[in-house]
DNA sequence: CATGAATGAGGCTTCATTCAT
DNA sequence: GATGAATGAAGCCTCATTCAT
C-alpha cells in the first residue's frame, strides 16, 4: 500500500489518520468501526480502504508514526544538552510536553501495548527508547554522576516513572488553559524522583528539590 | 445478579471467572467471545448468563477480584513493618511478587486501564492503592526520613517504577523456573531506584545498593 | 396434564394463571418468559412445568378460562329479560362490565385473536358470542321488532360496537374510581347506536337518546 | 436512518417493507425472524440494517404507511359527497375496500394496537381517523340529520362496526373471486348498521335497507 | 477516485424446556 | 413436589471488507 500519492491524496491520508486516531484513544480498537471514521470524515468507505490496507494496517500505521514523533521530540531536546543528567532531564521534560500535546495518542500508544495484536510494535519502540537513553546512563555512572546499577533497568524505571505521572497530572488535567502548566509539573516531579529518589540526603539535610 | 449459590454453584462460577480471565488476559476484550469462555469449560453457554449479567459484567468482576487481591496481599506485607520507608520497600516487593504469582491478571488490568469502558473502574483501585501509601510517605515525610515533595506524586511514582518493572523484567521473564528470582530482581531494582534514584549520593560516594 | 390436584395444587395452579394471565396480557405472549411469571410469584421454574406442559398450554387455558367466564356472565345478564331487544341490551351491558371488571383479559383476548397460533381458539369463543345473540335477534325480527336483516351481520356489528367501545372508554379509563362510571357510560352509548343507529327518526323528531 | 437512497435502493426498500409485512402480518412479529425476510427476499441479512435501524423500526414503517395509505383513501372518498350523512358512508365503503385490498396490512393492525410496543403508534392513527370523522358528524348533528349524541363515541361506534365486520366478511372471504363482493356486502351492511340500528322505525315500517 | 450498496460470518444474549438432587 | 442449574438453538444486530456503477 505504498502508493504514490498525489499532494491531495496526501491530504487525504492525514485526515484520515487523524480522525481514526481521535477515534481509536477514545473508544478503543474493536469499538471504532470503519465506518464512524469515514462518516465523521463525510467519505465513503472507498476512501479508506484506498489508503489503507485494512483497519488493522491504518491502526499500525498511526502507531508508528506516534512514536517516531515522540522520538524526534526527544532527540531534539537531548542535542543540546552535554551533562548525561541533564541529557536525561530534558528526555524526560521533552516526553512529558509531547504527552501532554497528543494525549490522543498517549492513550493510544498505552492501548496498543496491552493488545496482543499490536504490543509487539509498540514494544519495539519502547526498546528504542530505553536503548535512546542508555548511552546517557552508561556516561552517567562512568563519570561519576550516577549510581552504578543495570543502566536497563535504569532507564525502564525512567520511562516507568514519567509514563506513570504523565498519566495521574497530565490526563488528569484534560487540554485546559492550564496544560501546560500541569505538564511542566509533571515534568519537574518526575525529574526529581528519578534523580533523588525519596530518601532524605542524609549527609545535606538542608537539601531541597533541585530545579532541573 | 448476587444469586445464592449452592457449593457446587460457587464452584462453577469460580471456574468460569478464571477461565474467562485467562482469554481475557491472553486475548483481550472484544477477541475474546463467551463462546470460547464456555466451549473452554466445556459447559453449554447458558451458563455464562446464569452466572454473570453480561460479559461486561464478569469482566468487571474479574477486575474487583484482582484489585482486592492485590491489595490484601499488600496490606499483609506492610503490617509487620513500623518504618515507614521499610513499608512502602515491603508494599513494592509484595506488589512484585503478586503481579509475577498472577501474570494473567497483571495483563488484565493494564489492558483494563486502557479501555473507556473499564478504566473508572481500575482508576478508583489505582487510587486506592495510591491512598494506601500516603500515610506512609507522611509519615516518612514526618520523621525526616523522605524528601519533602507532594506526597500523592510520590506515590504515583513509586507505582509507575513498580509497575515498569514488573512489565519489563517479571513479563519478560514468564513463568520459567527462574520467575520468582525474576520478581525479586524486579523488586530489588524498584526498591532501589525509589528509595536514591539516579544520582549518586556526594556525601557518601561509597553508596551502593541497599540491600532492602 | 389433566392431573389430580389437591387443595393447595388448585390454589398454585390459580396463582400461576392469574399471574401469568397479567404478565401476557401487559407484555404479549412472546416477550413474557416463564422465567419472569414464576420469580413474580417466588417460585422455581420447576412449578409451572408441573401444572402446565407448556408456554402454551398455560396461555390457551387463560383464554379459555376467560372466555368461558364472559359467557356465564351473559348468559345470567340476559336470562332475566323476555323482550328480545332487551336481552340484546342486557348482554351488552353485561359484557361491558365484565370487560371493565377483567381489563387485563380483554386485552389479552384482544391481543390473542391477532395471533395466528391462537386466533382459531378465540375464533371459537367469538362464533359462540355470535351464535348466543342470534336467537334473540330472530326473535326479535319475527316479533317484528328488529329490522329484517342477516342476523349474523348484525350480531357481528353489535359485537363489534360493544368491543369499540370497551377500548375506547373503559381501557381508556384505567381502574380509577369512576370506572364503573366508564363502564355504564360505554354500555348505555354502546346500546343506544345498536338500537337506532345515526339517523334521527324523522317520524319522531323529538327523539333524544332513548335509556336502554 | 432517512438514507439518501439511489432509486435501485429506493425499490430495495420498498420490495423488504412488503416482504416483512407479509411475514409480520401471516406469523406476528416476534416468530418472524429478520433472517426470514431477507432469505424471502434472496439477500445478505446485512441489507435489512442498511435500510432499517432494527426490526422494530421497520415493524413501525410499515404501520405509519398503511395508516397513511388508509387515510388517503378515506379522504379521496369523501371529497365528493356534500352531505354529511353520505360522506359517513362513503368513508365506511372506501375503508371497507382498502382493507379488503390489504387484508395483510389490515392483520397488520390489528395486531400492532395489541402490542404494548406499538399500541401508541397504532392508537395515534385511530384518533386521527376518530378526528377525521367528527366534523361529520357534527355537520349532520347540526343539520338535524343525525341524532344529538357525543360525536366522539358515535364515530368509534362507527370504526367498531366497520372493523368488525370487516373481519367478520373480508377475511373469511380470502381472497377469492369474490372477494370484491364481500367487501361490498360487508360496507352495505356497516353502512345500514350505523344509519338505522336494530330496531324497526316504527313510525315507518315499510323502511327496508336504504342504498346509501 | 468515490460512493452507495451488499455480504455473511460471527458476536452477545434470551429463553423454553429438562433434570439431578 | 420443588429448586437451582444447565442446555443449546435461535434471534437480533454489527462490521470489516468488497464491488458495481
Amino acid at each position: 500500500m505504498s502508493r504514490r500519492l498525489t499532494p491531495r491524496g496526501a491530504e487525504r491520508r492525514r485526515a484520515l489518520l487523524d480522525t481514526a486516531a481521535r477515534h481509536f484513544a477514545t473508544d478503543g480498537y474493536h469499538p471504532t468501526s470503519v465506518a464512524a471514521i469515514v462518516d465523521d470524515l463525510g467519505v465513503g468507505k472507498g476512501v479508506f480502504y484506498w489508503y489503507f490496507d485494512s483497519k488493522d494496517d491504518c491502526y499500525r500505521q498511526i502507531l508508528v508514526d506516534a512514536q517516531r514523533s515522540l522520538r524526534a521530540v526527544q532527540r531534539d531536546a537531548v542535542a543540546d544538552e552535554h551533562d548525561p543528567a541533564r541529557r536525561i532531564d530534558a528526555g524526560i521534560r521533552a516526553s512529558m510536553h509531547w504527552l501532554a500535546d497528543n494525549r490522543h495518542l498517549f492513550a493510544l500508544l498505552e492501548q496498543a501495548r496491552t493488545d496482543e495484536r499490536f504490543a509487539p510494535l509498540v514494544r519495539r519502540g519502547e526498546q528504542q527508547m530505553v536503548a535512546d537513553t542508555l548511552p546517557h546512563i552508561r556516561a552517567g555512572i562512568a563519570a561519576g554522576l550516577l549510581r552504578r546499577e543495570d543502566p536497563e533497568l535504569l532507564a525502564v524505571a525512567i520511562l516507568g516513572v514519567t509514563d506513570a505521572l504523565a498519566r495521574a497530572v497530565v490526563l488528569q488535567a484534560g487540554d485546559g488553559p492550564d496544560a501546560g502548566a500541569a505538564a511542566d509539573r509533571a515534568a519537574e516531579a518526575a525529574i526529581s524522583f528519578c534523580r533523588r529518589g525519596l530518601l532524605v540526603d542524609e549527609a545535606d539535610p538542608r537539601s531541597e528539590r533541585t530545579p532541573a
